[in-house]
DNA sequence: CTGAAAGCGCTTACAG
DNA sequence: CTGAAAGCGCTTACAG
């Protein structure tokens, strides 16, 4: 049997309501008693069952994290980040791995309700879900517009495409085209950096042409539209790719079909993970401040349990930085 | 305010006991009570308290996840297929990054303790804290001897050096060098993938030596290691890393010295994860089955949990793969 | 087939 | 400075 709070209070001769303000610290209590309790606790190995105590609270000091997956190296990073602030200001992390699934994602949703979570950071689609069930409940979007009333903190998507497609430009590049994920209204973040790409192709008169990539983390489906993309358009002389991964393995294809980069092809990235500059160090890429983002969002969602915003429209942008490599 | 039991019972004209029944589809219920019991669940938009039900049951079905980070490929992947699995069967994940520091373990621990967690996964050093701890709990150590009791889940490393060293030798390489992490009495996965390194070289007469990259996750130390490497061993000609990672640091800066690879270095990595093989498909690596070792210790630890284990010494192998590509 | 009572392990007014 | 009582939201014997 674990033991409890009876056990350390029969032990050190008190009663549960004196071994319960030693644990909270709470009202006055005796040196001796307080020394008597904590010599119990440690002759019992003792640890407060946080269930109960949150059931009494109404707090759990719970969070739930919902993002595609740890997989991918730009969440990967990001949910270490958050977990780690968390963990700092004594809230634990309900981890929820989506893969864009919104089956799956309300599951997740559900369940971190049961669990009484105090908050819910989301970096997926979440067609409204959690604005309906929103009870008392902090909630912070992650580059992601759930609905007006949860704060969402991002990076300047269209000064991030505007800085790579730029640079394409100005390395003299004819012909340029756009990887992005799968357009999706809720996630304005891929298309802010495609209109900014749209925009400095139009504005020195070139023809934007973006290809899709299903958001299924399916690796096939993925090199499908690489072969397509160099396949339908062989002349292609740079690419802005919406994300670093994208950007390999168009590089990968690129390489295979005897193109030399930046030579023939230049590519630019995005997002400038700690992986993927160890990995492929030479890749030129937009990078995000993963931990400017994870250090905005707990701080968000912190007031946001505290209560300290009540459905006010809030968006943090967040700048982007250029990293030149040798891929441009 | 949440609506609670009582609220669904008021509403459908029943005793919360009734609610709970159907609720947990247990004892006879008439079907129009169950029926209008689901009605006005649905109309206050119930979800029950898993705390409270937690509370009474002595089960959370929550799982304590403890690794380095997420920010490494390797942990990230894993988790991700971990956390899934374990969604899969109910079960909810409580992630820890420990950045391999003791301290920061100790805390972990203790915070799962104290959420009641069924068991844990760990993929970390843990000197003991668990098994002291250890009360009812479900523990599953991934490449980690923790104690005799532990059971663990882990890959071939033996297997995995060996391949990796007679790869490098088979390919004329003379002069070998090895880049490990930081060796350490309690994680043998390194230290058997060394070993095997070390007889290989010793069979065929030649000298080993191993480089040690502290476990700190700072790539400033990795670097110097690296430097330190071509400084001292200008060369070399064939290098083993113990991950993808310090394979590709390696990679980079022979490069910057103005070797070929793999004419004047071959290198092998190890882990073969989705993200390094994307990011960097051309390196030679020791690939490990990630989701297999995840549904292992899923497997592993559910047994455990529902007391199917009692201190018996297990240790699962897992084979390793071999991916040959353009680095050797 | 259904309900009243007791209890999961803790905390906080309320007394003293 | 300390304790007995009630209650957090649920569940399960026990009656009926």
């Amino acid at each position: 049997m674990k033991t409890k709070i009876g056990d350390v209070a029969k032990l050190a001769g008190v009663s549960p309501t004196t071994v319960s303000r030693v644990l909270n610290n709470r009202g006055y209590i005796s040196k001796e008693t307080r020394e008597n309790v904590h010599k119990a606790m440690r002759e019992l190995n003792y640890f407060p069952n946080d269930l109960a105590r949150s059931l009494f609270n109404k707090r759990t000091n719970l969070i739930g994290v919902i993002f595609p997956t740890t997989s991918n190296p730009f969440y990967g990073e990001l949910i270490f980040h958050l977990e780690n602030i968390c963990a700092e200001q004594g809230y634990k992390v309900l981890l929820c791995n989506s893969l864009n699934s919104i089956e799956k994602e309300e599951k997740y949703v559900e369940m971190l309700l049961r669990n009484q979570v105090d908050g819910i950071i989301v970096g997926t689609h979440n067609h409204g879900i959690i604005d309906y069930h929103k009870q008392n409940l902090a909630v912070v979007a992650v580059d992601r517009y759930l609905s007006e009333t949860i704060p969402i903190v991002s990076c300047d998507n269209y000064d991030g495409g505007r800085k790579a497609t730029e640079l394409l430009v100005s390395k003299q590049c004819e012909y340029i085209i756009h990887i992005n994920g799968q357009s999706d209204i809720e996630t304005p973040a891929q298309q802010l950096r495609r209109k900014a790409y749209e925009d400095v192709l139009h504005e020195c008169g070139k023809k934007p042409i973006t290809y899709e990539v299903p958001q299924t983390f399916d690796p096939k489906s993925q090199d499908e539209i690489i072969q397509r993309i160099l396949d339908e358009h062989p002349h292609v002389d740079g690419v802005f790719a919406s994300n670093d991964l994208f950007a390999a393995s168009f590089i990968r294809e690129a390489k295979r079909r005897g193109k030399k980069i930046p030579e023939d092809v230049k590519v630019v990235g995005y997002d400038g993970t700690e992986t993927a500059q160890t990995l492929l160090p030479e890749l030129t890429t937009i990078q995000q401040p993963i931990h400017s983002i994870a250090q905005t969002t707990v701080d968000m969602l912190l007031k946001g349990i505290s209560g300290e915003f009540h459905n006010i429209k809030s968006e943090t942008k967040l700048p982007v930085t250029l990293i030149e490599g040798e891929t441009t």
